[in-house]
DNA sequence: TGGTTCTATTTAGACAGACTTGGTAGCATT
DNA sequence: AATGCTACCAAGTCTGTCTAAATAGAACCA
């Protein structure tokens, strides 16, 4: 089954990340997951696309960052836990509308008399 | 209205410009044109990218060119005339399901309770 | 005659963002 | 002690779309 190239995530990973964290907060390597499981199998993102792409929606303050408190619970790698700010999630809302206008040209292309 | 960004069409031109052959053969500005009419005013391709894009597909097969013959007609700056192969048309054809695939994925996130 | 606009192609270089690679580090399993 | 899993981060590569400019014929206007 071909996989999803990281061409075709340009500009719609940040989206991704964005509706994966409209599920709850969940740190880096948990949004790798909940991404990869509702991948279909041909959907496999790389840390060194989804830090970068965090630190980028951070910093716009579409979503805030925390260290996990650790006081007591699991031990091993400390935690950065990622969570939609207000404005993250009317980011995400004008992002699924973009999405739509995209699917809707770009489709309406494609499967143009197919 | 927001507009497609080059960023979002990444892994996808070429398909779309196979699209646009697959009404017949065209010349290069008028793939810009046909697609810009289909566009619905939110997708503009610039030349910088289909030119290498046809490029691309010419030298993978997919689509075939020649010089338009002007032994009478219009005159004006030539034109190269581009058509799809059969392996082009093939190609269409796996890229049309590709996308499929990659909107019922990436909708499916996006769209996720939404 | 020159100026502008539209058609049409080509190429050089900039750029953004997803990638690969490799590193740190703790814990659990073998 | 070695491997594997979790978890994060940095540095650099790659690629394809973009900007921008050059070239050039035809049509139109003044």
């Amino acid at each position: 089954m071909s996989q999803i190239d990281g061409n075709e995530l340009r500009g719609h990973l940040e989206t991704l990340v964005l509706a994966a964290l409209s599920a709850g907060e969940a740190h880096g390597y948990e949004i790798l997951q909940r991404l990869e499981a509702r991948g279909e199998g041909v959907l496999h993102l790389k840390e060194g696309s989804l830090y970068p792409a965090l630190y980028r929606l951070e910093e716009a303050g579409h979503v805030r960052a925390h260290w996990q408190d650790d006081a007591e619970g699991r031990r091993g790698p400390r935690r950065r836990i990622y969570q939609l700010t207000r404005k993250g999630k009317a980011e995400l809302a004008r992002r699924r509308e973009h999405w739509r206008r995209f699917v809707s040209v770009v489709g309406g292309i494609v499967e143009a008399s197919s």
